[in-house]
DNA sequence: AGTCCAAGTTGTACTATACAACTAGAAACC
DNA sequence: GGTTTCTAGTTGTATAGTACAACTTGGACT
């Protein structure tokens, strides 16, 4: 096997292993806020406000899915939902204060493990690393792990 | 902020990334072999066979978790278990012709999909992120996506 | 108006998971 | 050698996340 494929043995794997740890660990870390309440609380700031359709489609989640766990995050009072005056149909989705800084709590929680688990790298390597991960993720929708 | 802190960011957000995609595909991908069950199955062929406590550990998997997902493995035909003479209490798990099949299969198609998606990269590109990502994994556990 | 489409909700089912209570067998201890 | 303690695994129960299908409501387009 010459070194280029094996290093794609190795990425398979190790993305494997990664995916697999993250799927397990999810729950434990934040019991507060799952990982796809995270994301869609951080899908939300960033874009300060979207439809809950917009979320489907970006995760590739069905829109039922996305509606029960909007309705959570409702409940929990993380975000609330304003009628579009344009569409009655349409609910934009917005944080609320208590969402902006549960938010904040988790992302800094995660953060400050990411970097105790790269305190030893040095920084050429961080930024080499990062940049392959993006474009890795950038790559074409569809391929494995997508 | 300097550069390591924005790429110690950036991997957060592209691990984040990866992690919830290949958590909304996994099931998807591979209908026939959830991602648990791929890595049950690979860890049983890594290992000539081991005891379902040792895949619990390995997994961080609550061992009645490891019981499920093996009588399915079993259902299935795709292991077989088989008592330790020494230890009344053990079963040893074997993959069976069926399992390595199946396993061979997915592994097969999996990894066609990484190496599409990996195919534009240049070999050193491809050698450096396989070993940073190796480094990233083998990190001590308990730390964030662990 | 009537048809079709789009956004979201609800009913139902399934998978993965954890925790707790249990059984069966092994080991240790005195 | 019998009692206690530990280990391997199963089963009961509960929860989260997910999909698919059926439905409701409101817009859009003839």
């Amino acid at each position: 096997m010459s070194a280029a494929e094996s290093a794609v043995e190795t990425i398979q794997r190790e993305m494997t292993i990664f995916a697999r740890r993250a799927r397990a660990s999810a729950g434990r870390m934040h019991p507060e806020l799952s990982l796809v309440s995270y994301t869609l609380l951080g899908h939300l700031e960033e874009r300060d406000g979207c439809r809950a359709t917009d979320l489907a489609a970006h995760y590739a989640l069905d829109k039922s899915t996305v509606s029960r766990q909007v309705a959570a995050l409702e409940r929990a009072a993380l975000i609330e939902r304003r009628l579009d005056p344009e569409d009655h149909r349409v609910q934009v989705l917005h944080l609320t204060e208590a969402g902006r800084e549960i938010l904040a709590q988790v992302t800094r929680s995660r953060r400050a493990a990411f970097r105790e688990r790269l305190a030893e790298w040095p920084e050429e390597d961080l930024v080499r690393f990062a940049a392959y991960l993006e474009r890795y993720n950038a790559g074409p929708a569809g391929a494995d792990a997508e």
